[in-house]
RNA sequence: GGCCUCGUGGUGUAAUGGUAGCACUAAGGUUUCUGGUACCUUUAGUCGGGGUUCGAAUCCCUGCGGGGCUACCA
C-alpha cells in the first residue's frame, strides 16, 4: 500500500549529502526513553527512521536512552521492543543503551574538564535558575564557573564516588551565560542520582543528562542522520558543540520534524501515565489509549497503523491529523481481508410464525462477498431470532429500508420475512415482533424476482454464541483534549461514554475465535477478540465502525 | 522584550523560478443480498502588503499568525 515513497525536506537532505559525497551510507537510529509504553507517535518516528534507513540500504538501530533510572523500568523496555517488532522496524543485531556509554561519556566528561570546558557547580538548583537569566536577559555567571581543573578533577571524582548527596552538586559545560540559546547557558552534564538503574544497578552515583548523552551516543553507534521531533531543534546547537568539543568518532547530523498529533488523542508520557496510575482505563494496552499496544488490542493492524503514519507524512510545522484518517486505514486494510460475521448488538426478538417449533434449517453465506476463495460457512435459522432494535421501526419514514408493520425485508444469507405484528409492555417498549417467512424466498431471492430493498442481520435466539461486546467511543470528548477552562485539567475532557458494554449474541461459527481474530460484523463494523476472552465468556471490541450514510443522514 | 522555526482547499501532504496535484473529509449519483465495498461527479487552496523576474507557492523586504526554548526530564 505504501508503494511511492514522497519525497521530503530529509530525504532531500539525505540525497544532496549523498550526491555531494560529505557522506556514503546512512545509519538511522529510534532512541526511546524505557519510561512507557510507545505512542502512535512513536510509530511515526520509527516509521521515518526505519523507513529511511531501508529505503538507502543502510541501518537502523534501537537504542534505549536510560539515563535517568529514577524513572526507567525493565517493563518498559520489553513492551517497547514487543511494539517495534509489531511495527516491523526491525533492529537486527543493532541494539544499544545509552547506559553501555556510560564509562566513555565519563572519560569524555573528563576531558572536558581538563580542556577548561567544563566545571563542578554546587549551586542549588533554585540558584542556578536564578542565575540562568530568562528570555530576554542574559543570565550570570555562578560564582564556582572559574574553579580550577584540577579542584574539578577532584571534585567531580568524589560526586561518582558517590560522597555526596543527591542534588548537592553538578557538572556544568562552560560555554556562555548570556547565549541567547538557553540551552547554551552552561547546561548540566551530570547530576547526582542515587537511584539503582534497569541495566547498571548501583555502580553510578551519577547520570549523564539527555545533552550530553545523546549526541555522543550517535557518534559512537556512527549515526548519520539523527531523525528527531521539533521541540529539539534548539538543542541542535549544543549537540554539535559536544561533536566540535570532543574527541568523537564520527559527526551526526541531527534533523528534526514535527511530532504526530490526532484529534482525540494525547500522546504526551506523563498524561498517559497519569490516565492509567488514576485508572481511567485498563492499562497502557487499554484499546482506547493511543499506544501502539492500545490500538493493536483495539483491532489495529501494524499495516494500518503504518499506512496512517505513511499518510500523515512529515513536516516542520505542528498539524493535527483528523481521526477520520486513521479509521478509513483501518477499514480500508480490513475490508478485503475481514471474514464476515453477524452479530446482533442490541437485540429484540422476532418470531417467525409460520417457520416449525423446533427445528433448525442451515443455510449457507460466504466468509467474504467479494472473495469467492475465502471459502462460506453455515448459519442456524430457527422460528425465533434475535434482529436489531434500530431495524424495526413502529411507524418508520419514507426511506426507512427495514422491518415495520407489514414491510418485507431479507434475512441475510436466508430469506424474507414480513411483519405481521408486534408486541409491547406496560411501558410501552416493543418486547416482541411477529413475522412470516415466504419459504420460495429460501437462498435469498424469490421466482417472481421481486426487488427487496432492506437486508438485515440476524442471529437465532437458541443456535447462536453470547458475545461480550465494549464499543468504543474517543477517550476525549475534544478534539484537543487539553482544551481547558481555567482550573481544569484534561481529566475533564475525559469522555464518559468512551467504553460502552454490550451484551450481544453472534452466530454459532463465532465460538471457535481466539483473542486478536478480526471480522467484520455486517452492517455493525470491524471487531477484534479481546485477550480478556476465555473459555466462558468471548469478548470483543469494536475497532471502527463502518461508514453509516444512512445514520448520517437521520443524524441532521 | 530575546533567540529559533513554520505558514498551500475543512484536514493532511506534493509541486525544489515554468499548467497549484494527490489523499481524507463533506455533498450528490451509479452498482449492490452489508444504507458497507467499488466506481463517477461536485464544492474548495498558495496568510496580508510590497519588490525582483518574461514568469513567484517557491527568491527578497515587511506586516500578521502558529509552534518551540527560561528541568539537576527526555
Amino acid at each position: 500500500m505504501t508503494e511511492e515513497t514522497p519525497s521530503n525536506f530529509i530525504r532531500d537532505f539525505i540525497d544532496e549529502e549523498l550526491a555531494s559525497g560529505v557522506r556514503d551510507t546512512v545509519v538511522t537510529r529510534f532512541p526511546p526513553e524505557p519510561n512507557g509504553y510507545l505512542h502512535i507517535g512513536h510509530a511515526l518516528a520509527i516509521q521515518v527512521s526505519h523507513g529511511i534507513a531501508t529505503d538507502y540500504k543502510g541501518q537502523f538501530n534501537l537504542r534505549f536512552d536510560d539515563t535517568n533510572p529514577a524513572k526507567e523500568e525493565d517493563e518498559y523496555v520489553q513492551a517497547i521492543k514487543k511494539d517495534l517488532q509489531w511495527l516491523g522496524a526491525d533492529w537486527g543485531e543493532n541494539l544499544f543503551f545509552a547506559s553501555d556509554y556510560f564509562d566513555q561519556l565519563y572519560d569524555w566528561a573528563v576531558f572536558l574538564i581538563k580542556e577548561g570546558l567544563a566545571y563542578v557547580d554546587d549551586l542549588t538548583p533554585e540558584e542556578m535558575r536564578t542565575y540562568r537569566g530568562s528570555l530576554t536577559e542574559a543570565g550570570k555567571d555562578s560564582p564556582f564557573r572559574d574553579r580550577s581543573v584540577e579542584e574539578n578533577l577532584e571534585i567531580f571524582q568524589q560526586m561518582r564516588d558517590g560522597k555526596f548527596d543527591e542534588g548537592k552538586r553538578v557538572l556544568r559545560a562552560k560555554i556562555d551565560m548570556a547565549h541567547p540559546n538557553l540551552n547554551l547557558r552552561d547546561p548540566v552534564l551530570y547530576r547526582i542520582l542515587h537511584a539503582r538503574h534497569h541495566r547498571t544497578g548501583d555502580k553510578w552515583k551519577i547520570y549523564p543528562s539527555y545533552d550530553f548523552t545523546h549526541g555522543q551516543s550517535d557518534a559512537i553507534e556512527g549515526i548519520t542522520h539523527s531523525l528527531c521531533s521539533l521541540e529539539f531543534e534548539s538543542h541542535r546547537p549544543l549537540y554539535n558543540w559536544f561533536l566540535e568539543n570532543l574527541p568523537v568518532p564520527s559527526k551526526p547530523r541531527q534533523i528534526e520534524f514535527a511530532r504526530l498529533n490526532v484529534e482525540y488523542i494525547l500522546t504526551s508520557k506523563r498524561k498517559l501515565l497519569q490516565l492509567v496510575t488514576e485508572g481511567h482505563v485498563r492499562g497502557w494496552d487499554d484499546p482506547r489509549m493511543p499506544t501502539v499496544s492500545g490500538f493493536r488490542r483495539l483491532g489495529y493492524t501494524a499495516s494500518a497503523l503504518n499506512e496512517f503514519c505513511h499518510r500523515a507524512g512529515i513536516a516542520k510545522r505542528e498539524r493535527v491529523n483528523e481521526y477520520s484518517l486513521l479509521e478509513y486505514c483501518l477499514r480500508q486494510d480490513l475490508e478485503g481481508s475481514a471474514y464476515r460475521r453477524m452479530a446482533v448488538l442490541n437485540p429484540i426478538k422476532v418470531v417467525i410464525e409460520n417457520f416449525p417449533e423446533g427445528e433448525t434449517e442451515w443455510f449457507e453465506g460466504p466468509n467474504h462477498p467479494g472473495n469467492p476463495e475465502l471459502g462460506t460457512r453455515k448459519v442456524a435459522l430457527t422460528k425465533e431470532i434475535f434482529i436489531e432494535r434500530e431495524d424495526f421501526m413502529e411507524e418508520p419514514p419514507k426511506k426507512f429500508f427495514r422491518l415495520g408493520p407489514g414491510r418485507e425485508v431479507r434475512l441475510r444469507y436466508t430469506c424474507y420475512i414480513t411483519c405481521t405484528d408486534f408486541v409491547k409492555d406496560d411501558a410501552g417498549n416493543i418486547t416482541e415482533i411477529r413475522a412470516t417467512f415466504d419459504p420460495e424466498s429460501r437462498g435469498g431471492s424469490t421466482p417472481d424476482g421481486r426487488k427487496i430493498k432492506g437486508t438485515i442481520h440476524w442471529v437465532s435466539t437458541t443456535k447462536n454464541t453470547p458475545l461480550e461486546v465494549r464499543v468504543y467511543e474517543p477517550l476525549f470528548t475534544k478534539p484537543n483534549p487539553e482544551d481547558v477552562q481555567e482550573g481544569q485539567t484534561f481529566i475533564d475532557n475525559l469522555n464518559p461514554n468512551s467504553e460502552t458494554v454490550l451484551t450481544a449474541y453472534g452466530e454459532t461459527e463465532l465460538s471457535k475465535v481466539k483473542p486478536g481474530d478480526r471480522f467484520q460484523f455486517e452492517r455493525k463494523g470491524y471487531f477484534a477478540v479481546d485477550p480478556d476472552s476465555n473459555a466462558k465468556q468471548i469478548v470483543f471490541n469494536r475497532s471502527t465502525g463502518l461508514r453509516d450514510s444512512w445514520g448520517k443522514k437521520q443524524a441532521k
